[in-house]
DNA sequence: TTGTAGGCGTTATCAC
DNA sequence: GTGATAACGCCTACAA
């Protein structure tokens, strides 16, 4: 592999030259550039980006740190970091953490190992070596997505989940219902308890009394939806709507209603929240609340590159907007 | 930011020492080592990759290249690479292509740049460096993984797109239809091509004359099993079946016959192909060919680790299996 | 078992 | 405008 110093004998000038016309090549006679250019297709040259790290103690690339990447809510997340990323010449890497604060620590490794600059986390967790750390004083390069349970004052970037899921609340009581399930998410997660509150603010908003009973588990994946949906349907407890955490569990719940005869929205209306590709396609469309994941990935991004020009004062916290998107799952009360 | 030679004062012994404590505890005597250890955890010691890759000439990272990820295909896929790459200590780095061979190029210019040892690849293109090489003699740390349309002899991993569709097509004329449509991908990719032969093969297998009106163009997306239904019914020629080349377009397809009032499978039989997670929870249930996309990922690192041990004589294709999942979707013929 | 020292390929600071 | 040259931080013969 052909090296720097190559390029420089094949052009018959200094390896210093070679890197000027590389990287400021204003500063480089036309004439120069030319013979150095020539050399570097005709050797098919490209700097090492090791060396070129070190030297200048930067890695042009950020490492993302998700629970998993198979939720499109995810992947969506990671490719609005992409495209920003890639916008700015910077390269991304993946670590998969499953949730394990064992995994997330792994992977921030990288960062204090120089091979990313920074990281952007959509997870619950934090990374020991920045958890006990005053940032105030000590600027770290890590941003946060979504989760915000942590006391670090990190830049973050998420949405109101408590409004978003109390519009969706809201969009159901305003139908007429009044006996109103709910399928939850994980407790653990701060995303979760906030749609909890919301959906219940939503409810009490419009004045509907809430049974606690019917407000179940979940578990934001399909199997919790249809699982949770079981259980509901087991208690033999009259409800006319469910309210999802996420629209992975509504489509769940909707296949599970399906099957057990019971007609989606006639006898019962669905919401969920996230608004995947899915929802609209689903039989019938899911009436969900649009929360953009790749909004989200693209203003992470952003934050990290506002922080690399200053650490000091970049923008503390960035709330995205939601919307509620109706479709056929919801209908007003019979 | 400690450095090597800062542990090594601290724990009064040469950097080379550190080195070893750090890489080859064993040859080093207990007590040093743990003087060691104690400099590295009191200051909080990484070792700076770029320089040790720098001077190993490895950066211990892959770079992955596909089209997009949202689709749940690509990110298990995705998701399937990372899991093997953690388990040997690699890392991932993701890069997407949206199709574009100049996005391919550029991802590829990290592998040049030592800033990734390898690039697995799940994209009908090939980077241009590597496309007109002669990979017999220069040994070159690409895989692909699906796509196989190229000429260029690398390692690869995928499915038999045919015979998996044909079982598709085998198992819908075995319900006794015979008036079948189908919803194609996209004709440049050799996936596409494999498995609307495999259709073909399937149907004149057991005897079906094929409809070419009904065999109408797709493009892997929700939307285009939408559009292509629409275009199906338009048509106004009946048909009990229609096969689709994936499950993202089933769905679409599922979706817009029910809003068209058509029950399935009571009146039409629909077929998909990847088995989504999402495939099992569609209204009704949709009956899909398996292809594990998180396995062919697991692969293709396989082959990659392959290669790092030895370029030569490592496995050139690996086919991996299908598997037909009936669902609700399809039925007999009435 | 440990230490010395050369070099990995760049970039950036100097002189010229 | 250009060229020497000293880092960047680490690994690994080789020497002790």
């Amino acid at each position: 592999m052909a090296n720097i110093k190559d390029i420089a004998e094949h052009a018959g000038v200094s390896i210093a030259t070679v890197s000027r016309t590389l990287r400021e090549p204003h500063k480089v006679k036309p004439e120069t550039a030319k013979k150095v250019m020539e050399a570097v297709d005709s050797l098919s040259y490209r700097t090492n980006m090791l060396a070129s790290g070190l030297r200048t103690q930067r890695s042009d690339s950020v490492i993302v740190a998700v629970p998993d990447i198979s939720n499109p809510f995810t992947s969506g997340f990671v490719q609005g970091i992409e495209n920003i990323a890639r916008e700015n010449g910077i390269k991304v890497m993946l670590g998969i953490t499953e949730g394990k604060q064992e995994l997330l620590d792994r992977h921030y490794a990288m960062v204090a190992g120089k091979q990313a600059d920074g990281m952007i986390i959509l997870d619950t967790n934090i990374p020991g070596p920045v958890k006990h750390l005053d940032v105030q004083t000590s600027p770290t390069p890590v941003i946060l997505a979504c989760e915000y349970n942590s006391n670090a004052q990190l830049p973050r970037v998420r949405f109101d989940n408590i409004e978003a899921a109390a519009l969706a609340a809201d969009h159901i009581a305003k139908l007429g219902h009044t006996k109103v399930a709910c399928v939850g998410g994980v407790a653990s997660l701060q995303m979760s308890r906030d749609r909890q509150k919301g959906f219940r603010l939503g409810l009490r908003r419009q004045g509907i009394i809430i049974n606690e009973t019917l407000f179940v588990e979940g578990g934001y994946t399909l199997e919790s939806g249809a699982k949770a949906t079981k259980y509901l349907l087991s208690l033999d407890i009259p409800f006319t709507a469910i309210l999802c955490e996420n629209d992975e569990m509504a489509i769940g719940v909707i296949h599970t209603l399906a099957k057990a005869g019971i007609r989606v929205p006639e006898d019962v209306s669905v919401t969920g929240m996230d608004n995947l590709r899915y929802a609209e396609y689903a039989n019938p469309g899911l009436t969900s609340v649009a929360l953009p994941s790749s909004l989200v990935g693209e203003q992470a991004m952003r934050l990290m590159l506002d922080y690399y020009i200053d650490p000091a004062s970049s923008v503390r916290e960035v709330v995205l907007g939601h919307e509620l998107v109706i479709r056929n799952s919801t209908a007003h009360i019979n």
